[in-house]
RNA sequence: GCUCCCUUAGCUCAGUGGAUUAGAGCGUCUGUCUUCGGAACAGAAGGUCGUAGGUUCGAGUCCUGCAGGGAGUACCA
């Protein structure tokens, strides 16, 4: 309806004025109409005219259009327009707003990557990651509403140096009992220890570099092969070398001749690469709890880095000769500073693939596999700088991928008063720990929420906020049933159904409305402009501020109107339908269930 | 130091270059309820939109300086 307006606008301005004029109607206060222009505004500049004479020639002119009510001129020439009702209802159904929404026709030949949630193994699941996944999850489901083929892609560090870190702590956990002595860990345990692995070898890793060299023999335990030399941290880059061998299939690797670990520690290399099969599916499997409890759509396929490291460096290697990459120091750089940028580096000096490598591999993996229109990058903030180095390198032998990449960032999670979490500080949240702390607070209220609900309460909380900003985590507020929540929205649809489920005839004609039967008429129809809007910008939350005020209006239409019974009943059933459809469709964008009953 | 981001009510956040009055939620205070579902509705109080300039007919929104906060800044991800 909106396009359809700007069209007219648009034709009636080039009748008049013979000029084209970029028309874009907005959605002004209510009581000055449906639709207003600033085109007068911006004409009178051109024409040299006034700008309340334009805006009144135009007046004249758009008020013969049968599909509007009346046409205003105002304040300092404004164009307000106010549409038949009888219009609106002509377009108010889910189905016929989606349907002329702009983007579904322009994207339905389109494939897009959507990469997000992007966990590591063998490291914990934070309150970042419930984040991010939420995140991605609902900006793919706007993409997929546009028609377009939408892949979903899970990135997983299964190679590098914090797999090492957790692998030097798990066999020295292990103590030389092996596979055996793994088993006897019980399944519920498994991500808590693997949790408090990481963070033993993290901290043993760098408390070694912190240390100056004679106090190195104090860091770590393990029997040494040359006592006094070190170290956790030798021991973890060797581990790591080893990790880069086993990750892609390799059970019988050479072990490295720099390993320093007693003999004890260290089991045979198909031990090692059985460990390390065996505890990274135990992340794999957690992270399927997770994505279970979330009930986020499936990805498409996950990759993990051990997959694309070989291409990431034959890629680098080879672009190393071509001149896009420099050796320095030992490592390989990109030198972003003349774009900039920061210099980085893709291969460190011990000859093993930094992140950025891999990432290169990424790109060109997804690339050959898809040939995408667009592929989508969700992370952290704190990652921005670092894909820019790594996409502007790309460009530099694939300027095609390179140019479809879009890499979109968030916040991190913070707790309240904007307080970082840091395992230091052990104020750290883990994302299952949100969930359950959800669904705690819901028993508290003593409305026994539903899964669904606690899962709605969650996800809006996430969701209303714009992509982009820090996100304050408040347990209390997060799990609200009250207000703009996701719950309050949840209630708001089960009420509507209630009455259509109740009533007994079917419903009827919008027509002859009333000003609240209008009014409520109005703000569905606003649904596709904001769902375009959202999905333009790739902002799911524009998605909620809206529901919420549709639910809003909704509620202020049933305190005075009754539905059921009233001589308006057909017209106001036909009204509720909409405004239900209208809020599950909203919901389902967000992922968020639209229960019937409550 | 350099690069990038942020700053709107006590708290958490929306806000499309526009229209006497910058909007929500929570919290505080006051009401509504023989009613299709009260997880509701109505109202009050609470703001020099960090600050100083600039552009514009018009700036919370665009530009510049400054202050405060955050992220990044080569072998982590």
């Amino acid at each position: 309806m909106k396009q359809e307006l700007e069209q007219l606008v648009a034709a009636v301005v080039k009748e008049l004025f013979g000029t084209d004029a970029a028309v874009e109607l907005t959605r002004p206060d209510e009581q000055f109409g449906d639709y207003a222009t600033n085109v007068a505004l911006q004409l009178s500049k051109q024409l040299g005219k006034n700008p309340r004479e334009v805006a009144e020639a135009l007046r004249e002119k758009l008020a013969g259009d049968s599909r509007l009510q009346a046409v205003e001129v105002a304040g300092p020439g404004f164009l307000n327009l106010k549409v038949k009702a009888e219009v609106m209802a002509r377009q108010v159904s889910v189905q016929d707003q989606v349907h002329t929404s702009e983007h579904v026709q322009v994207e339905v030949a389109r494939k897009v990557l959507v990469e997000y949630s992007d966990p590591n193994p063998f490291k914990p699941l934070h309150a970042g990651h419930l984040y991010t996944t939420l995140v991605g999850d609902s900006i793919a489901r706007l993409i997929e509403n546009t028609g377009a083929e939408t892949i979903r892609i899970n990135y997983g560090g299964d190679v590098g140096l914090h797999v090492a870190k957790s692998m030097w702590s798990i066999l020295k956990w292990l103590d030389g009992g092996g596979l055996a002595k793994l088993a006897s860990i019980p399944e519920e345990e498994r991500p808590k220890w693997l949790g408090e692995r990481y963070v033993e070898g993290n901290n043993a890793y760098e408390d070694a570099n912190n240390l100056g060299a004679d106090s190195l023999e104090q860091v770590g335990d393990f029997t040494r092969l040359k006592p006094g030399v070190l170290d956790a941290k030798l021991d973890i880059l060797a581990i790591n070398k080893l990790i880069y061998e086993v990750a892609g299939g390799n059970n019988n690797p050479e072990l490295g001749v720099e390993y320093n670990t007693g003999e004890k520690a260290m089991p045979s290399g198909e031990e090692f690469a059985q460990i390390y099969h065996t505890t990274r599916q135990w992340s794999y499997d957690y992270f399927k709890v997770l994505y279970d409890q979330l009930e986020v759509v499936p990805f498409t396929r996950y990759i993990p880095e051990s997959e694309v490291t070989p291409l990431g460096v034959k890629t680098v290697k080879e672009q190393l000769e071509k001149g896009v990459y420099q050796e320095s120091d030992g490592a390989v750089v990109f030198d972003g500073e003349k774009l900039g940028m920061h210099t980085r580096v893709f291969i460190n000096s011990e000859g093993l693939p930094t992140y950025e490598a891999k990432d290169v591999g990424l790109s060109l993996t997804k690339w050959n596999d898809y040939h995408f229109d667009e592929s989508i990058i969700i992370t952290a903030n704190e990652q921005e700088q670092y894909m820019r180095v790594v996409v502007a390198s790309i460009h530099e032998f694939a300027p095609e991928p390179a140019e479809r990449t879009k890499h979109l960032t968030h916040g991190v999670v913070k707790l309240q008063g904007g307080v970082k979490m840091s395992s230091r500080k052990g104020n750290v949240v883990t994302a299952l720990e949100i969930l359950e702390a959800a669904r705690e607070a819901g028993k508290a209220t003593g409305t026994n929420p539903s899964e669904e609900t606690i899962l709605a309460a969650v996800k809006y909380a996430f969701a209303k906020n714009r992509i982009g900003g820090d996100v304050i985590y408040d347990p209390k507020e997060s799990i609200a049933l009250e207000g703009n929540s996701g719950p309050y929205l949840q209630y708001a649809h089960a009420r509507a159904r209630s009455i259509l489920a109740k009533a007994e005839q079917g419903s009827g004609e919008l027509t002859d409305l009333s000003d609240d039967e209008r009014s409520l008429l109005r703000k569905i129809t606003e649904y596709a402009e904001v769902v375009e809007k959202a999905t333009a910008e790739l902002m799911p939350h524009h998605i909620c501020t809206y529901l919420y005020e549709l639910a809003q209006k909704f509620n202020q239409f049933y305190e005075h109107n009754r539905v059921i019974g009233d001589d308006r009943q057909a017209a106001r059933l036909k009204l509720v339908e909409h405004y239900a459809d209208t809020l599950k469709n909203g919901l389902e964008l967000l992922g968020i269930a639209a229960p019937e009953r409550m």
